[in-house]
RNA sequence: GGGCGCGUAGCUCAGGGGAUAGAGCAUCGGCCUUCUAAGCCGAGGGUCGCAGGUUCGAAUCCUGCCGCGCCUGCCA
C-alpha cells in the first residue's frame, strides 16, 4: 500500500529531474520525516541538487514544488526547512485504497531460496543460543515467503560428529550400559536432557583423564567406518535427540523441509566428489612441510584479503580424514545443485497441517520432492564462525562459481550469553571478573546454560498465573492454549527484537516479562481489536458494509483526525514494513514494526470508544479501523510466528 | 599480532549523512462505573567512548586512540 505511492512519487520526480535538469542519475531518496507534522513523505532532492545547479537547495525546492504538477494520491508538496520538499497525500484516497485492499500482491521473483538454520548437535537438549538462531531463521524464512518467495528450509544435522560421539562414550564406556539400556531411555521424554548431563560428565571426565580421548577416537572411527555397536550407538543418540529437538522448535511454531544429515554426506561420497574438483582446480594443494605437512590446506589468500604467508586452513587432515569444513564445501555446492550429485529422502513425519519433513537416507526409498538446487543461500549461523563461512565461500569462488559465491549469505548474529544475575539464579559460580561483565558466555561442554523447554516451560507457567486470575471461567484446555501463545509470543518476540550483531545478555527477569516491549503487548493490542468487533457483534449488531458505506469524501472526512490518519498511516506500511525487513535481512526491524503499530493501536483504543460512538459515518469508520488493523497487525503476527490468542 | 563486532539516558536497547537523538524497563506523579489497566497520560534523566578529519550538515562516513567481546584448531 504505501510502498506503491511512494514508488509513484520517486518515479514522477526522477522523470521531471530528468526532463527539467536533464540529469540523469538523480536518485530521488524519499524519506520518512521523523516528525508526523512535516507530512507522509520527504525528500531531500534539493540538497543533492544543489551543488550540480549551483543554486541554493530552497529554491530548488521551490521551483521543483511548483512545477511537478500532480501526482495520483498527493495532495501537496511543501518547501520547508532549508529545501526539503515534504509531500502530504490526499488522506481519502488513501484510506479508500487501503480498504480496497489495491494491488497487495506480492511478485514471485527469482529462483528458490534455501534458509539453512536450527543446525543444532544432536548430542543434547537444545539451549537458548540455539533459540535465537532457529527463531531468526525460521522468521527471516516466512518474512521471505511473505515478500512471495519460494523458500526452503533445511536443518543440516551433524550426527557424525565429535560431540556425538562423545555422549556415545558416556554411555558406552562412563556408565556402561548396553545398547538395549540406551534404547529404552531414548525412547522415554527426557532423553535430551539426560544427555545433556551425560555429555558434560564426559567433557569433565576427559579433563581428569586425558587418556580417555583413545575412547572418543575409537568411537569416531565406529562411526566412520558405519558399523558395529558403537555405530548403532551413535545414530540411536543421535536420531533420538533430533527428534527431541524437533519437537521443542514445534513448540515455537518452527519446522523444516528437509533434514540433510552428514551420515549421507559421507555415505554417498559428497565430499569425495568435491574434493576432485577442488584438487582439479588446485584450489587446495598437499602442504608438503611445517606445522601442516601431510594435510589438504586452503590458503588463507583465498578467504581472507590479507593473510598471514602461513595462514591456512586445513580442509583435509594428515589422517586422510576430512574437516568440517571440508564436508560444509561439499554441502552448499549441493545446495545450489554444483556437486552433481543429490540424496535419496525418505518422510521423517507429517504434521497435524500436512506438512511433511523429509531427512536424507543413502538408499533410494520412492518418490520425494526436488531439494536443493537453490539460487540464494542463507546459513543462519552464529558470529563465531565468520571465519569457517568465509572458507566454504572461497571454495565456491576457487571452484569458479562466483556468482553462487555471491549468492551465498552468512546470515549470522550473536551469541545469546547469560546476564550475571541470571547465572547467580541458575547457581553458575562466577569468577571476581565475570562478575563485573554485563554478560557471560554459556558452556554446552559444562553443561551450564539455560536449557529452551524449560525455558518454555517457565513462560508459559507464568502465562497461566496471568491468564487464570483474569479468566478463572474459562475452560482449562482453553486456557492452557492461550497462556502457551502468550508464552511463545513472549520468547519469540524477545528473541527478535535485539538486532542480530547485537549480544543477548539473556536474563531471566526481562525473558519473563509480559510488558512493555514484548510479544504480550502486542498480541495485547491484536486481543482488543478483535474485543471491539466481537463485542459489536454480540450485541446483536452486524458489521456495516464499508465499501459502500465509506466512500472516499467519507474516508477524507474521518481522515482528516490527525490520530486516525496516523494510525492509518502506520498500519498501511505493514507490508513495506515486512518487505525492508526482509531486503536488509534484520526480522527485528519487523519486530519494532509490530511493536509501533501495536503502541499507536493502544492509544486510539484508549482514545476512542469505538462501540459507543455516536456519530453513524464515524462509528462505521471506526469500526473499519479497528478491522483494518487487526488484519494488518495479524499478518506481521505471522510473519513474527505469532499468534493473537481468543483472549488475554 | 591480525580479522569481525560493539561503546547512545541509571539499566537493556533502537536510530547508522538531514529537521528538536528515541523506545522499553526502573524512579516519581496521574487514569479502571466505559470496547479487559498485560493498558493509557505526564515528569525527571544525554559530553551519542575520546581526539582529529571529510561537508551546506556528523550519533551516523574516514583516520587515530581508549575500553569491551568474539574469532584467529589437523573441534564443530
Amino acid at each position: 500500500m504505501f510502498h506503491q505511492i511512494e514508488k509513484r512519487i520517486r518515479d514522477a520526480v526522477s522523470a521531471h529531474v530528468r526532463a527539467r535538469y536533464g540529469i540523469e542519475d538523480a536518485e530521488a531518496a524519499v524519506e520518512e520525516p521523523r516528525q508526523s507534522s512535516f507530512g507522509e513523505l520527504a525528500m531531500p532532492l534539493a540538497f543533492q541538487l544543489a551543488k550540480k545547479l549551483r543554486k541554493a537547495p530552497k529554491a530548488i525546492a521551490a521551483e521543483l514544488a511548483s512545477e511537478l504538477g500532480a501526482i495520483e494520491g498527493v495532495a501537496a508538496l511543501e518547501v520547508a526547512g532549508n529545501g526539503y520538499i515534504n509531500v502530504r497525500l490526499d488522506r481519502g484516497y488513501y484510506g479508500r485504497a487501503a480498504l480496497e485492499g489495491a494491488g497487495e500482491q506480492p511478485s514471485a521473483a527469482g529462483g528458490k531460496v534455501i534458509v539453512e538454520h536450527t543446525n543444532i548437535n544432536p548430542n543434547k537438549a537444545a539451549h537458548i543460543g540455539h533459540l535465537r538462531n532457529a527463531v531468526l531463521g525460521d522468521t527471516f524464512a516466512r518474512m521471505l515467503r511473505a515478500t512471495g518467495r519460494q523458500v526452503e528450509v533445511q536443518n543440516y544435522i551433524d550426527n557424525t560428529g565429535v560431540q556425538v560421539a562423545d555422549v556415545v562414550v558416556g554411555f558406552h564406556y562412563l556408565e556402561p550400559r548396553s545398547i538395549e539400556a540406551v534404547r529404552e531411555l531414548a525412547s522415554g521424554d527426557w532423553f535430551d536432557y539426560l544427555c545433556w548431563d551425560l555429555y558434560a560428565r564426559v567433557s569433565a571426565h576427559y579433563k581428569d583423564h586425558p587418556e580417555a580421548v583413545r575412547w572418543r577416537q575409537a568411537t569416531l572411527h565406529a562411526i566412520e567406518a558405519g558399523d558395529g555397536e558403537l555405530a548403532e550407538l551413535a545414530h540411536l543418540v543421535a536420531d533420538a535427540i533430533v527428534l527431541a529437538h524437533l519437537r521443542t522448535m514445534r513448540r515455537l511454531g518452527i519446522t523444516y523441509d528437509v533434514l540433510p544429515r552428514e551420515s549421507e554426506i559421507l555415505r554417498l561420497q559428497f565430499w569425495a566428489t568435491a574434493f576432485e574438483q577442488l584438487k582439479e582446480r588446485k584450489a587446495i594443494h598437499l602442504e608438503t612441510e611445517g606445522k601442516n605437512a601431510g594435510c589438504w590446506v586452503m590458503p588463507g589468500s583465498a578467504y581472507s584479503g590479507d593473510a598471514a604467508e602461513d595462514d591456512s586452513k586445513v580442509i583435509v587432515r594428515s589422517d586422510g580424514t576430512v574437516t568440517y569444513v571440508g564436508k560444509d564445501i561439499a554441502y552448499q555446492l549441493w545446495k545450489f545443485g554444483l556437486l552433481g550429485k543429490d540424496f535419496h529422502y525418505r518422510p521423517l513425519f507429517r504434521e497435524d497441517n500436512g506438512h511433511v519433513v523429509w531427512v536424507s537416507t543413502h538408499m533410494p526409498s520412492g518418490e520425494a520432492p526436488l531439494f536443493g538446487r537453490g539460487s540464494e543461500v542463507y546459513n543462519v549461523i552464529d558470529s563465531r564462525q565468520s571465519y569457517l563461512q568465509d572458507v566454504v565461500t572461497a571454495g565456491l569462488r576457487a571452484l569458479g562459481y562466483n556468482e553462487q559465491a555471491d549468492k551465498s549469505v552468512h546470515f549470522s548474529y550473536e551469541m545469546v550469553a547469560l546476564s550475571p544475575r541470571t547465572c547467580v539464579e541458575l547457581g553458575i559460580e562466577l569468577s571476581e571478573e565475570d562478575r563485573k561483565r554485563p554478560y557471560v558466555e554459556v558452556s554446552g561442554r559444562k553443561g551450564l546454560g539455560v536449557k529452551a523447554d524449560d525455558l518454555i516451560d517457565k513462560l508459559i507457567e507464568n502465562a497461566e498465573v496471568e491468564v487464570d486470575s483474569r479468566h478463572p471461567e474459562a475452560p482449562e484446555e482453553e486456557r492452557a492454549r492461550v497462556a502457551a501463545q502468550i508464552a511463545v509470543g513472549a520468547l519469540r518476540y524477545f528473541m527478535l527484537k535485539y538486532t542480530r550483531n547485537t549480544v543477548i545478555a539473556f536474563d531471566f527477569q526481562e525473558a519473563l516479562s509480559f510488558e512493555g516491549d514484548t510479544g504480550p503487548y502486542v498480541q495485547y493490542a491484536a486481543v482488543r481489536a478483535r474485543n471491539i468487533l466481537r463485542k459489536y457483534e454480540e450485541r446483536g449488531e452486524r458489521l456495516p458494509g464499508f465499501r459502500t458505506a465509506l466512500d472516499r469524501e467519507a474516508m477524507g472526512r474521518q481522515l482528516a483526525s490527525e490520530d486516525f490518519w496516523q494510525l492509518l498511516l502506520a498500519a498501511s506500511k505493514a507490508d513495506t514494513a515486512i518487505a525492508r525487513a526482509a531486503a536488509s535481512g534484520e526480522p527485528s526491524h519487523a519486530a519494532r514494526y509490530a511493536f509501533q503499530l501495536a503502541q499507536a493501536f493502544n492509544a486510539f483504543y484508549h482514545d476512542y470508544p469505538v462501540i459507543h460512538e455516536q456519530d453513524p459515518e464515524k462509528k462505521t469508520f471506526l469500526l473499519w479501523m479497528t478491522d483494518y488493523f487487526r488484519s494488518q497487525l495479524d499478518r506481521t503476527l505471522g510473519v513474527l510466528g505469532m499468534e493473537a490468542p481468543e483472549y488475554m
